[in-house]
DNA sequence: TCAAAAGTGTTATGATTACACCCATGA
DNA sequence: TCATGGGTGTAATCATAACACTTTTGA
């Protein structure tokens, strides 16, 4: 297929990308107890005006994964971000104009860093929480509910869910977390035996300050009694 | 890129099919208490005498999934097949004429069906105990070693395990399937209890013939009992 | 003092584990 | 009769779930 031709047809193809294989995240957030979606307006080409997964396109000597956290640096400024490959999104005719095949990935951010960034192929950035997610552009309501879905296991089989919360958070924080993500409801002093059991989190010995009410323990998660206790046979499920 | 470079470069690409992105196939069969892998020796081209997985393009008009039923049932002839998506592998250099995206899966199948049918890729087609899997062409031992630790994973959520069983087979059977696949030992008076109160299998009321020691009840797994219970709220796990 | 969330204690139930033991069958 | 796997029973331990209760703090 022609470049300029594809060119013309792609809404911003660059000209060092491999043809035919794009990369979409989508990126989940955590605010006021509920789980959001990081959703981008489309500036140009025939998807002017609808929101769609942020993405693009992958350049000829990268690699996958690294495309993907290249292109979430440029949308959101951010390095060093939890990121993981969904898997491939190929139906001959998920997008309209000619043959695309997507790579998905997810990726969990704290929104404390998070400073917006719209890059030239986005008008406009939103957060949605997860009930008020629009029509999208193409297959991304697809690829959006299979990533809840998979963050849904995943997030019960390791402890990934920390990259959604502040650097340090309280266990109810952390139980709300989890009851958003899975949908249930759950019994708090049970909860709390069972995360600090675990012994996966580092104490702080700190307090919240300037709450109407008794203040609670603040806790991080420190990865490395993460790798120490995994290397030991540990197997996080929860 | 020109068609023709690609197709004298390409080992059997084909004119009808997408550049850059081949799909690859890790067939999984289990036979005499051993988990195998389907592997092609290559017949051409710069891998020729080396082993791989079995692989191929995909047509331009044609979906992923459809693509890897095809290619499977090009090499083995079977259809219905279980088969899943891992992910897609793209590192720059994991072949070494051309940048190509790579999407694997895994198949599931019972090795009573499979009668071997090698296609004009191969020159020859071979089981390998997975302790006895040779150096593979490009990055195929790491998509090898992806596909088991996620075969471990998919094995204790969802009842796939009995794809790779006979219509018909005993607990200890059964039983030993898991303990291959997960390396671990179990308890055979457990592991019956276990299954048998999930009631996920049906009971052929029948025994085995010509063993010689006391003959086992055969059961076989159903989808029907599988899906009821799942509607129900049900959730298999191992 | 009241509301709101922090945090502890207790008990019933069920799942898991470890292991002893009997049964049926062909070689 | 012996080896081999089929199949049942049981008791200890551990995890989970349900819920009552006390503590701390700011408004």
């Amino acid at each position: 297929m022609d470049k300029e031709i594809i060119k013309n047809r792609a809404e911003t193809f660059e000209a060092d990308a491999m043809e035919s294989i794009t990369i979409d995240c989508v990126i989940f957030g955590f605010q006021e107890g509920s789980l959001e979606v990081l959703l981008v307006k489309h500036a140009e080409g025939i998807s002017k005006g609808k929101w769609g997964l942020p993405g693009g396109w992958i350049k000829k000597k990268e690699g996958i994964d690294a495309a993907a956290y290249r292109l979430l640096r440029e949308l959101t400024g951010l390095d060093e971000i939890f990121l993981e490959q969904l898997k491939a999104f190929g139906d001959p005719d998920r997008f309209p104009l000619y043959r695309v095949i997507t790579i998905g990935y997810y990726a969990l951010v704290k929104r404390e860093n998070y400073r917006i960034k719209a890059g030239f192929t986005a008008s406009e950035v939103g957060w949605f929480k997860m009930k008020d997610i629009p029509k999208l552009i193409y297959d991304h309501n697809e690829i959006l509910n299979y990533s809840l879905g998979h963050l849904r296991n995943r997030i019960r089989q390791a402890p990934i869910g920390f990259n959604l919360l502040p650097e340090k958070f309280t266990l109810l924080e952390l139980m709300h977390l989890y009851e958003e993500i899975l949908g249930v409801e759950m019994d708090k002093p049970n909860f709390r035996r069972k995360i600090l059991k675990m012994k996966l989190l580092r104490d702080l010995n700190e307090k919240q300050v300037g709450v109407s009410h008794r203040a609670a323990k603040l806790y991080s998660f420190d990865e490395e009694i993460y790798n120490r206790l995994t290397k030991r046979g540990f197997n996080f499920e929860f």
